[in-house]
DNA sequence: GTCTATATGGAGATAGAC
DNA sequence: GTCTATCTCCATATAGAC
């Protein structure tokens, strides 16, 4: 697996891909060096608060592509509808259809939680607002839309979860077919 | 946090807290040593095996106490109806409403999934199967049966992420109460 | 900026006295 | 069975030459 990394900006994704597949503890420095390609000397250069910093980073990264590639469309879209529609093409594409685990998911469930609490609860939280308020300008009301918005999260990370566990992306591509029917049902046929 | 520990019995419930709290690589061997009271030399005695060992047997507890607690009434139990009330009662408490992590679930997620790949992959795999039977009992279809019993394994699992992440009890609460009358609804009146 | 060499600590695991 | 002492290894991190 080589590399050929030439800018900083260049490193957070192969960083992000190491820590998603080995976990923050299990991702060790010479593991990263010899990813990256980078010496000690050089990630140090670039990341002087080591391993901490460099997570901090990856979660920064991956907020912000949710942000612009998801979150925003869901408030300031044209179509709300369309960018629910989006959401769920964009999530399943991202992870993988099950096979790329959700970094900041796992991070809520391990002890490193502690120390990026506030990411982690950022990216959740935003991401659900965001979705509600789709929800909301499809026509649900706040409280109905924020239930819903809950339970398409909390299903796809649950079918990150099980789709590993059973080593079967069908459980993922079944569950995001559920959360898109459940998104788009529209106001009056649900509940 | 003390201890008295006497037998070897005793000490697998207070690993998997252990486990639960830290993760696997989290859980050096002198925090358990210190949380168990026991000295390397009597954890070595008890599991020769070393920490895998110990985690081995943490999981074949916690599949031991969900089959009898859990499968096996939904399997096998006069009323599928209560077994299935049953299991979302157990769970909520088994979970502390979510303050508590899936051990299984955050294996799965983790770098030492492939460590224990069989045992993640039975405790998902019986939990379907058993609450799928409980579903067919109750008048559903086998497919429909075994789609509801994974959604609501799937949402039960995602519900523990996100209540972790947002560091909120209610956020589980919600999804169990969702679980609970998706199972229930009976057949006829799902999509 | 990137390298090699190294400091320092703690990990998992073992030996052997008691 | 439980203890202390110890082994080995690898972790993160640093220093300083180039």
């Amino acid at each position: 697996m080589p590399k050929i990394i030439a800018e900083r900006s260049d490193v957070i994704p192969v960083l992000a891909e190491i820590f998603r597949e080995y976990g923050y503890e299990g991702a060790s420095l010479s593991l990263i060096g010899s990813r990256t390609g980078l010496g000690k000397g050089s990630l140090y250069h670039f990341f002087p608060g080591g391993k901490e910093q460099m997570a901090s980073e990856v979660l920064r990264e991956i907020d912000g592509w949710f942000e612009d590639a998801v979150y925003k469309p869901l408030r300031d879209g044209d179509d709300p509808r369309a960018a629910i529609l989006e959401m769920c093409r964009s999530v399943a594409t991202y992870f993988r259809s099950g096979k790329r685990v959700c970094l900041i998911g796992a991070f809520a469930l391990d002890n490193v939680r502690d120390r990026f609490s506030d990411a982690i609860r950022d990216y959740f939280a935003v991401w659900q607002r965001s979705l509600q308020q789709a929800l909301v300008r499809i026509g649900h009301d706040a409280d109905r839309a924020s239930d819903i918005a809950e339970d398409a999260i909390l299903s796809i990370q649950g079918a990150l979860v099980l789709s590993r566990a059973l080593d079967d992306t069908a459980v993922f591509e079944r569950a995001m077919a559920r959360v898109e029917a459940g998104l788009l049902a529209g106001p009056g046929q649900g509940a």
